[in-house]
This record gives structure tokens, sequence and C-alpha cells, in this order.
RNA sequence: GGGCGCGUAGCUCAGCGGGAGAGCACUACGUUGACAUCGUAGGGGUCGCUGGUUCAAUCCCAGCCGCGCCCA
């Protein structure tokens, strides 16, 4: 016997390690059915699960599940990524309070053990093996199925031989160069950080003029205005726009820089805006983007002045070097002062870069990286979403995509960080650089360009974590091997993930996937909103409204967290999580679990090959119909990844149409129908109580196997290994829906009028019928014991004679409803509440008689819409006649 | 500055050319053996504003106002 409320803690552990153990998850590349497969986006292996990952990990199991049901051997790719930086700045955090830090081959401070790089490696290793499976487990906890078998990590010896592969092989196509560019340099982590790594924020700062003098014209200068003063001892130029007539006699003259005192010239170019500032700019190709192109523009030396930590190095005048960035600001500001050079200071709002892991100002940085050249892989996967081989869902992302890919920049791929893919690029003495899969193959090529063996010293960068999750379609399933799954799962169906990774990662999987396997990576790319808090706020930690997604599986269990989640996910809009909302769903999980309870103690037992199309009751028929459509729906909605609809349909079917009507409508045929009536009904609720779980398995997995179990006694197999319901056609019924349809308007109608009346819940009173249609009549028989069970009726009665005095009315269709409640009943209400009807009537009619009194409308619009506004026209009329006679019979009472 | 999106019931949101919807909250009544994590009923909205297209606009178009996000 079931309990009265669901508890979640008993049954989920339960269910999911008989789902796992039993291989309920695997994919079968054996399989004669059609694969569908879907690449799990590998969570960070530091990270643990946060809603944002619970949303996308919980949609991506409700396409699993279904398409499982729908005879698809599915393939969910679970695995993570190892995060370069993340993770070795949570190592390196960890070492740090060990008095343990990273030998970078600076000088040690006091007191402190320095590690290497190949035994910090092995504490990265440890450190994943003891703790870096967090999420993974907490992903079970949410209830989630993929192929966990199957499991990758993004440096696993497979994935390492298909970066490996990929870089040597791009690099032989030309499309991997090594070049010399401004970098976004994080002086904390010592390392290049990704322009999508990058954090403008909003800085109070000031704007210093300085007075540039002109060489060999006496008291002559130009100004120009920085928000940077130590930049200036690495100007190499001055920049005035080329049509700015105050400044053109200057062009081509030079300036002296002072403190430097390096003769620098001064060029036009677009880039000087005459509107801001002094129009004047000073260019410092090395510490500045757009001076960077400015200088390569006019051919401007760029000279590097700052060291990696971000101090002043040996390219600065005597005295200056060793200098922080930001008391050399100071001193250059004084000594320009001293030297009457600084003309004013004026307080400035600019945006200043931070690095959104370290949180430094970032420094633009002249250094050696690896790129990648991002425009021509582009080309073709531009093209595949162009012609629409993969579509995004909602499609005005493929806007932001677009407008990303067709600005793309070189994609800088190497990152001065231990943890990671380390570059496959070997160097000889004299510089010459071997990219080869192998050291080995390095080294004979080495032997061949010298004549002889020849050390070579590696490349100590490592690859941006973004170049192997570039690869995640293909090289999970095998790649560089051409394995059966690849053959079969690639390329994927769809890609289910948030709008803020389209830059980082789908766009690269688009730009990998067309160049490495010929075909893009996946049919559909589904973007989902981001989840927020109640008053719209993004979730973070600083703002500690974060809201743990395993604290509400605790609570209201997981099934309860998935529905919600379902429920609010509508496409195009963020979702805004209350904690209500999840404790509403529970409630829903808990009606489910009474509804189960209701069957199981009346003895419905699910029946293997039970036909529904054999049912003779009305109320059976209409429950069935009502079921397939439901289905239908749902499976609709799922397709088209409309999962908030599919859950409202759900839940409605379950909560509205199942418990509210059904339930109630048999509740009579159960404790006094005939046998036969009664074993219909028995096996008819149990087949849609087992269908309604199926199509709720998705969303909630533990819940329905749970009471699977229960309502098959444990002889119906698994849930999650069941198919679809399959509603055979004759057991659709259009008749019996109208049917009772019928008689829930009826009861609906009665129990309205009730309590506008005040009729106390527990009095039972007499239905009299006027001008009941013969169908009325029969459907009166037919349902009569339901209508006086639902609506509190005793005696249903035709009109014969005069309308009883003080009878309340009520119309439905052709029909009167009258209920006799003399002495019950205040005349002056219901005369003041029929008046309201025949107004709500009147206002109906009003605004269908303008639409049909219009000549345009009847010329225009289609026959069909005039002809539905007609009936509804006469409908209105017809009741408001009704409505109109039992006001004029109270007036006589 | 460019782009995307949003303004619909008190709150959170569906709907998106022909009858304004849901959940929660609220009000009244109710413990009729599935369920008070419940039942029945009810109140509540010039669908941001202004124009335009249309026989018809919450829905399409334009402008404006307010809000959010992304990119520079």
């Amino acid at each position: 016997m079931l309990d009265k409320t669901y508890r979640p803690k008993e049954v989920e552990e339960k269910h999911y390690a008989a789902w796992e153990s039993s291989g309920a998850f695997a994919s079968d590349p054996g399989s004669a059915r059609l694969p569908y497969t879907i690449m799990m986006p590998p969570p960070n292996v530091t990270g643990s699960l946060h809603m944002g990952h619970a949303l996308t990990f919980t949609l991506q199991d409700i396409l699993t599940r279904f398409m499982r049901m729908q005879g698809r051997d599915a393939l969910w790719q679970p695995g993570t990524d190892h995060a370069g930086i993340a993770t070795q700045m949570v190592v390196e955090r960890q070492l740090g309070e060990k008095g343990i830090f990273l030998d970078r081959g600076q000088q040690a401070p006091h007191n402190q053990a320095l590690i290497g790089r190949e035994d910090f490696v092995a504490r990265v290793w440890e450190w994943k093996g003891e703790s870096g499976n967090t999420i993974t487990r907490q992903l079970r906890r949410l209830g989630t199925s993929p192929d966990w078998a199957r499991e990758r990590f993004t440096l696993d010896e497979g994935l390492s031989a298909a970066v490996r592969k990929v870089f040597v092989q791009l690099y032989r196509e030309g499309l991997i160069y090594r070049d010399q560019r401004l970098v976004n340099w994080d002086t904390r982590l010592q390392t290049a950080v990704s322009d999508l790594e990058v954090q403008q924020v909003e800085v109070k700062g000031r704007l210093w003029h300085f007075k540039y003098p002109v060489e060999s014209l006496e008291n002559t200068y130009i100004m120009i205005a920085t928000t940077r003063p130590e930049t200036m001892l690495g100007d190499s130029g001055v920049a005035v726009h080329p049509d700015d007539e105050r400044y053109r006699a200057l062009v081509g003259k030079h300036v002296i820089l002072p403190i430097v005192g390096r003769r620098i010239p001064i060029v036009a170019d677009d880039y000087a805006d005459p509107e801001t500032g002094t129009g004047a700019v000073k260019i410092t190709p090395a510490h500045d983007f757009n001076d960077f192109e400015v200088g390569r523009r006019h051919g401007l030396a760029a000279i590097n002045i700052l060291d990696s930590e971000g101090r002043l190095n040996d390219a600065v005048p005597e005295g200056w070097g060793g200098l922080d960035r930001e008391v050399a600001r100071d001193r250059v500001v004084a000594e320009m002062e001293r030297l009457r050079l600084l003309d004013k200071v004026e307080d400035h709002v600019h945006a200043v870069p931070h690095g959104d892991r370290s949180g430094t100002v970032l420094e633009p940085w002249l250094t050696d990286q690896w790129y990648v050249d991002a425009a021509t892989l582009a080309r073709p996967a531009i093209e595949a979403v162009e012609r629409g081989t993969t579509r995004f869902v909602p499609r005005h992302w493929e806007n932001t995509y677009f407008e990303w890919m067709r600005n793309i920049q070189p994609w800088c791929i190497s990152r001065q960080l231990w943890w990671g893919h380390q570059i496959p690029a070997w160097y000889g003495p004299d510089g010459h650089v071997f990219v080869a899969e192998t050291e080995d193959e390095a080294a004979a090529e080495a032997a061949t360009h010298y004549g002889k063996a020849t050390a070579l010293a590696r490349d100590p960068d490592v690859l941006d974590t973004w170049f192997s999750s570039a690869l995640w379609p293909f090289s999970t399933l095998g790649w560089p091997e051409q394995t059966p799954y690849l053959k079969r799962y690639y390329p994927t169906d769809v890609l289910v993930t948030g709008f803020d990774i389209i830059f980082f990662w789908v766009a690269r999987m688009m730009m990998m996937g067309l160049h490495f396997m010929g075909d893009v990576p996946f049919r559909d790319v589904y973007i989902h909103a981001l989840v927020r808090d109640e008053r719209g706020q993004k979730m973070s930690k600083s703002k500690g409204n974060i809201i743990d997604p395993l604290d509400l599986i605790d609570t209201y269990g997981a099934d309860a967290l998935r529905f919600t989640l379902a429920a609010l996910a509508a496409q195009g809009r963020d979702i805004k999580l209350a904690e209500p909302r999840v404790e509403g769903y529970r409630n829903f999980a808990t009606k489910l679990w009474n509804a189960a309870r209701f069957a199981e103690m009346n003895g419905c037992v699910w029946a293997e090959g039970f036909d529904p199309s054999a049912n003779t009751l009305q109320v059976n028929r209409w429950i069935v119909t009502e079921l397939a459509e439901r289905s239908e729906q749902v499976v609709r909605a799922v397709e088209e990844y409309k999962f908030n609809d599919a859950a409202g349909a759900l839940y409605h079917f379950t909560w509205g149409t199942f418990c509210d009507w059904y339930l109630e409508f048999i509740k009579p045929v159960l404790a006094e129908g005939d046998s036969a009536a009664q074993a219909e009904t028995r096996a008819t609720c149990a087949w849609v109580l087992g269908q309604t779980l199926h199509m709720l398995h998705p969303f909630m997995p533990f819940i329905t196997e749970e009471l699977w179990a229960n309502l098959t006694t444990g002889k119906g197999g698994r849930l999650i290994s069941a198919a679809w319901p399959e509603v055979p056609a004759a057991a659709r019924d259009a008749g019996a829906r109208d049917e009772m349809d019928w008689v829930v308007r009826l009861i609906s109608g009665i129990r309205a009028v009730r309590a506008e009346m005040n009729v106390p819940a527990a009095a039972k009173i007499p239905l009299v019928v006027k001008d009941g249609s013969a169908r009325t009549k029969e459907r009166l028989s037919k349902h009569r014991t339901a209508i006086e069970r639902l609506a509190r009726i005793e005696g249903v009665t035709e009109l014969s004679g005069p309308v009883p005095k003080g009878a309340v009315s009520s119309v439905l269709d052709e029909a009167t409803l009258i209920l006799p409640l003399t002495g019950i009943v205040d005349l002056e209400a219901e005369k003041v509440r029929l008046a309201r009807e025949i107004a709500k009537a009147d206002s109906e009619i009003g605004k269908i008689e303008k639409k049909l009194g219009n000549p345009g409308f009847l010329a225009k619009a289609p026959e069909e819409v005039v002809e539905e506004n007609r009936e509804r026209m006469d409908e209105y009329a017809a009741q408001k006649q009704k409505l109109s006679e039992a006001l004029a019979r109270l007036a006589d009472a």
C-alpha cells in the first residue's frame, strides 16, 4: 500500500542504481534502431552542480529519455573538461595554502618550497582523482541518464592524440602559425587569456593632458590626452586625423618624447577622432590594440616597456626600470608636471579590461603565441548555418553566431600554463620549429634539417582548453580512429547549451567538425535560457543569491526540480526561479502519487495487452481519447524543443483531466457499478495511469518508475526502457469526448450557480431540465449518477407543468437548467446574477454584431470565420433569450 | 555607437492576426475514505504609449518610453 505522500529520498537512489547497472543508459552501436546523439557539454572538472547545469542537463535528459522511448538508440555522451586555467588556479591555491609554489624560474620568496612542472601536473591529477568527479556524482542525483560507460575527459589519451593530430595537420596546412601580436596578458596568472575571457569594467579614472614638444619649433607643442600616462614611455608616434585642419601643418614633423627623448613622427590616421580629447592621440603600439594597428599602418616601432608582471623593463630610461605600472604612472605624471608639460587632469570614466578569472587589470602585451587562422575555418562554418545544415533554435541566435564569425579574429591558442595539452612543437638551437605528433618524429625531422641528431626543446606552453573541446563531438567517438561509433553517431542530432557559449564552443566545434569530419557536428543547436533568481538577477556568489539545486533536490526531490525547470523553459526568455515554483511542482508529484494510490486502493492493476478500443463506457472511451490527444501534443512539443508546452500539457492532463474529472467520474462506477463496468473501468484507469507515467517519465523519472513498479506489481519492466504510448485509432472517440465535455460543462454550471447562491455545500438539491433535446435527455439519464454525485444533485427530472417559483436558472446549450430552491434562494441576488449574465451575453452579442454588420468583414474574411461568428451569435442570442425568460419568471414570483 | 531581446491579471510567465490564458498569491465555502503538499467556486487585465497596414491588431510594421543582455 502506497503511503500518503511521495518520499523522494527513499526511492531515488534505488532506481538510479538499478537503471545504471541494468545498462539502460548505454548506447548500442550494433542496433538496427535509428541513432539519436547528444554531446554533453563537458562541465569543468573543478565544477559543482549549479542551477545552469541543472537546467541544461535536465533538458538533455528529457530529450534522451524521450527519444529512447520513441525507439531511438540514444547516445548521450558524457564527460568533463580539464579547464586549464580554472583547474590550475584551484590546485595552485591549495598548494599555496601549504606554502608550496610553482617554480616559474623566478627567485623563490622566503621559506617557500618550489615545485616543478612535472610534480605540479602530478598533483593536479591527484586532485582530479580525489575531488574532480564531484559534478558527475551530482548529475546522478539529478537523475540524468548519459552513457556513463563512455565518459571522457579532455586530457584522456585518446582525446590528447586527437588534439596532437589536429594541431599538426592545421600547422601543415598553414592554418596554425606562430606570430608576434598583442595578447590580453594576465600579470597575475602569467598567461595570455582569450579575448572572450576579458571583462570590460567601467572604472572612474582620469584623463591627463600632456604637451609633447614639436621638434625644431620653438614653443610649439602638440597636446595629447591619455588614461594611461605610464605607457608614454613606449610611445612611437602621435596620430591626428588627416582632415583635421588644426594639425595639418604638423603631419610629417616629429615630436621629442618627453622623459625619454625619443624622436617620434606625427602621422595622419583615421583612427584619431577630432571630436575626442584634443584630436591628437599618442601611439603606443606595444600596449594598445588600436595603437598596434595604427603602428602597423605607419611602420611605427612596437616598443615593449613592460615585463610579464607589469613592471617597467629595460626599454625605459635609466632609473625607471623595475617600477610597477601603478608606481610608474604616478612618477610619469609628477615628472611631466615638473617639466611643465602637464596641461590638465580631468575625471574620466572608461572601460578597463579585467581578467574574468583573476580579476586583475589585463595588459595588452606583445608576445609570441600560436594562432589559428580562424577566418579561414569560419567560412564553411558560416555557410553551414546559412544553408540550414545546422539550425539554431530559437532561430535568432544565428545572428549572434554570424556576427562573431564574420568578424572573427585570429584565435590565440597558446597559454602559459602547465595544466593542459602541451603544444607539440620543438625548437632547435637556432629557434627553428619542428611540429610533430611525437618527440621522435620531431627529432627525426630535426636530424634531416640539421644533417645530424640535434637536441630539441619542447614548447612549454599548453593549448587553450577550448581547442580540445572544439574536437569533442568527434574525439569522444574515437577519432582519429575510424570507429563504428564515429561512423554511427556523427553528426550528432542536437547540441543543448546556453547562449554564453556560442562563441567559445559552438562556433569552434563547427569549424573543427567541418574541417576534420567534412560535416557539421550537430543538426540543431538548442539555445536555452539563463537561470536567474526570482528578481531576475544573475545568480552569483558575491550577490549571495545562489539557489543550490542539490538543496532543492533534498527538499523537494529531483523530479520536482526537473519538472519546474522544464515548465519554465520557454524559448527566448530567461528563467526566474523562485522556490515556491518548485514547491508547486512537488505538489504535482504528490497529486500524481495520490492518483496512483487511489488506483491501487481500487484494484486498478496494469493488464498487459489491454485494448482500450474495446471499451464500452463513454467515460472510459473519453479519457483514452484525451490521453491520445495529449500524447500527440507532448510529442510535438518535445520535438520542437518546447519543453514548457510539453510540461504544461502533461500537468493539465494529469491534474485537470485525469484527477479532477476522470477519477471523480469513476468513483461511483467502482463503488456500485455492475461487474463488467467495474472490470472495464479498473483496467482503463490502470492503463491510462500507466500511459501517463510513461509520458511523464522523461520529466520525472524517479516517481514514475516507482509508481510504475507499483502499478504493475513489478512485472512491467522498467519505464526507462519502455516505449512511448501508442493509442490505437479505434480507441479514439470524438463522440465520447463531446459527450463528456457536455457533462463537465453541466456539472461546472450547476456548481457555479450553487456557490454563487450560497447553497450549502452539503445540501443536495433537485435538478429540473427545461427544453432539453432528445440527446440531452439521453445524456442526462446515462450520466445521472455522475451528475448527482459531482454536482450534489438529488433527482433529475424534466419539467412538467409550470416552472417552480423561486427557482434558480442556468443555460446549457439548448436547455435551461432549473434548481428549485424555494426558501433557500435570495431572489434579489438571483435577479442580480441573471442580469449580470445577460449583460455578459449582450456584450458578446454587441461585438459580434459589429463584425457581422461590417460589409468588409463579410466580403473579405474567410467563410469559416464568418460562419463561426454567425454560430456564436446564435448561441449567445439563445442564451440571452433563456436567461431573460428566467429573469421574467422571477419578476412574477 | 552596433546588435539581440523583453514590457499581457498583485507576482512569475504562456499565447502572438478573428472568442484575453496558466501557475502562484488573494477571497468565500468545504475534511463527501486518493490527495489540506487537497477540493469547489470567485474577484482581478483600455495585453507599455502613439501612429500605420488590414474587413479585423495583444499579435504584423514604424516611432517613442521603460528594462535587460551581448558586442565595440
